[in-house]
DNA sequence: TTAACATTCCAACAATAATTAGAATGATTA
DNA sequence: TAATCATTCTAATTATTGTTGGAATGTTAA
């Protein structure tokens, strides 16, 4: 009957609605600077260096996919994923474009910090030894987001102070470092500045996002 | 510097492609029923009612996001899914959507078979119920599919052919109908069958890749 | 109340994607 | 070998999205 072609265009659809969000770089971005907390559009416009405007433009299209909610606090407005699942979308998205896309693995190959970064099989020893106090987990994000929500035993340095406060750290134990996700440059910096003073760090790929999907597998 | 931002759009730009790909309605239909197993061109068509042409299209945007591998055989070039995780994602895709998106929780209520239908809750319970034979899991899809991949279990009748072939079914026990999952007909249509006849008949909404990715949690 | 600010809404234009028709390819059957 | 069939490729048309600038909204601070 027609009647049933009709309702499964529907359905689809409704499903085709969350695929858009998903579909531009620009919001995929903003998904992932979702996952580390809540944010103003201001202060997402400014960490993606996308426009004021556009930048709530493409909020606007998370919202009504209801992905995001918002939440005004005086001046400013406040946005943040409706829910965690979203965040997990995100990372199995990033993943299977990891897994299959040739194109994703290369550019990847260029951010990654030699020889290795932490990949997944290790990730129960890391938490031992973090445990232990082995080695120092190193959350090298803005303060607000790991107050938001940050790694177990991981400490926070921002970048930008991390220079200042290197005494902070111990060179006789490893540090790895992480920061929003694989996509972000700040912990490969960090990793960087690091080996250069002397220290041992290594480079964890993973956000709070990616560390909470593995971790409930 | 201006490199970094550079590097994170080719980043961003990749991951889109697989998000593309689930952005539009025809090109999900086209996922659920390669989730069902591997298909021609012509009965994707048939069974979309989506022209020829247009799915070799749509199959074409699959094909560039290695979401897809092709096969020739004879005349027919057969289509499946790359990798089990594709399926993960349209079940998460479209779980999320349930979830979050209130007009097609409406749409599923009309398509729904009442009283109430199977739910994620019980899984287990049915699953025991079935190993000791106190209730029959129907797989009322195409016989291919079904020997494709189907649940533990499940015994095979096509919708088509469930008519004639009632008798094989046991009036003293529930028979719990499922089909291609929550957006297919099938089941439905199979369970009012069913009770019309005088079966004690429930719908399950899983399919294969709802019950895979339920399983594995 | 006014000024300043953050953000959104609206309208226009540019860019991208969906759809259809017609020609081309490659395998099979007569 | 020619004819047929399934499928893809190319090009054209239409529909949808992304992007930008200017006006409008709602909030805070003077």
């Amino acid at each position: 009957m027609k009647n049933a072609r009709n309702i499964k265009d529907q359905l689809y659809e409704q499903v085709a609605r969350i695929g858009k969000v998903f579909s531009s770089p620009k919001r995929l971005e903003l998904i992932e600077l979702l996952c580390q907390g809540e944010k103003t559009v201001e202060t997402l416009s400014r960490e993606t260096s996308i426009s004021v405007k556009l930048t709530s433009a493409h909020l606007r299209e998370l919202r009504m996919a209801h992905l995001v909610e918002t939440e005004r606090q005086g001046k400013n407005i406040y946005y943040r994923l409706a829910d965690k699942s979203v965040a997990d979308l995100w990372v199995q998205i990033h993943t299977l474009a990891e897994n299959r896309l040739i194109e994703l693995q290369l550019a990847l190959q260029k951010i990654a910090t030699q020889p290795n970064d932490f990949v997944p099989s290790n990730r129960e020893s890391l938490m031992k030894a973090a445990r232990k106090g082995e080695v120092v987990v190193l959350d090298v994000r803005p303060t607000e987001e790991f107050l938001a929500a940050h790694l177990p035993f991981a400490r926070s340095i921002p970048l930008e102070e991390l220079r200042q406060r290197l005494s902070e750290l111990p060179k006789d134990r490893s540090i790895v470092a992480y920061c929003r996700g694989p996509y972000c440059l700040m912990a490969k910096d960090a990793v960087e500045l690091l080996r250069q003073e002397g220290y041992t760090a290594i480079h964890l790929r993973d956000g709070v996002a990616e560390w909470a999907v593995a971790s409930s597998l």
